[in-house]
DNA sequence: GTAGGAGCTGGAGCGCGGTCTAGATCAAGT
DNA sequence: ACTTGATCTAGACCGCGCTCCAGCTCCTAC
């Protein structure tokens, strides 16, 4: 009775290895390494029932994982969750935190990004006018004295 | 006589740890590899002496690995650059689709960012407001039946 | 000539984030 | 009842990109 309506289906380990693109191994990786907000449920025979709960939270955690959040952050932020309501300070700052680390990434990327382009163009420059000039010809280094 | 000014100095392993930011770990580390564009030159005694181009060199060097190009591929384009003229077509090629994994990563960290940065909203919020309401609570766990 | 620091080589070790294996158990189909 | 396939646990293993160590040599300064 208590909200069936898709919100509770209960899933097994492969059908949200499946959902989230995670591995099967990664997910009970997570799970040991207490990454997860809450023990996932187990059937009778022991296999984990996972709720879209905890897929939603996988979610979260794949965004956090992919933008370079170390496992051991991961692993504080959902203590935190865990321990419920109370420490949404901590939280927050934990989030911004990583926020700024994920903007300087980005800032970096798009630094090289641009150092690329350039050699990219040059590249490309020198094809379309058919290979007449030396780039960079390593072959004529000048190394120092000592003949 | 052959253009000394400024352009060919010769730089010991320290040195040009210094101006990269490199280890000499990581330095000797990238020459047994065979990242670099041409033999490091060496004393009568042994020792490593860097040019101006090879520090030049090892500044692409580390805008392409920190944009996650592998070191296996960034050894195939100073591989490339050695060899000199005629495969300007290869260098391209790998520059360019290294460029593209680098739009996608910051397409990607941008999705994380945005993701993040609304998480970071819906607590400041509610701290902005008090305690007030419950956000997420795993404590009220909707598990799937058996209990 | 001698002390101290920078550099050399070869090879072992490490941190991270999973991945994989073995061997057993559970669950569903026929 | 039997087969097939998904899942279970514990623990070993892996790839990458360095990092560090031992033991030695080379320089520079005093």
């Amino acid at each position: 009775m208590a909200g069936e309506g898709g919100r509770t289906e209960a899933l097994g380990i492969g059908e949200v290895a499946a959902r989230t693109g995670l591995s099967v191994h990664a997910l009970r990786f997570y799970e040991r390494e207490g990454l997860l907000v809450g023990p996932v449920g187990r059937t009778a025979g022991g296999r984990r029932r996972y709720t879209t709960l905890d897929v939603e939270w996988l979610h979260v955690c794949i965004r956090l994982r992919e933008s370079g959040m170390p496992l051991a952050d991961l692993r504080r932020f959902a203590e935190l969750v865990r321990q419920g309501p109370g420490n949404e300070a901590e939280r927050l700052s934990l989030l911004n935190a990583h926020q700024q680390r994920v903007d300087e990434q980005i800032r970096a990327l798009e630094e090289c990004r641009s150092v690329i382009a350039w050699k990219v163009g040059v590249y490309a420059e020198h094809l379309a006018r058919g290979e007449a000039t030396g780039l960079w010809d390593p072959t004529a280094r000048t190394r120092p004295p000592r003949a």
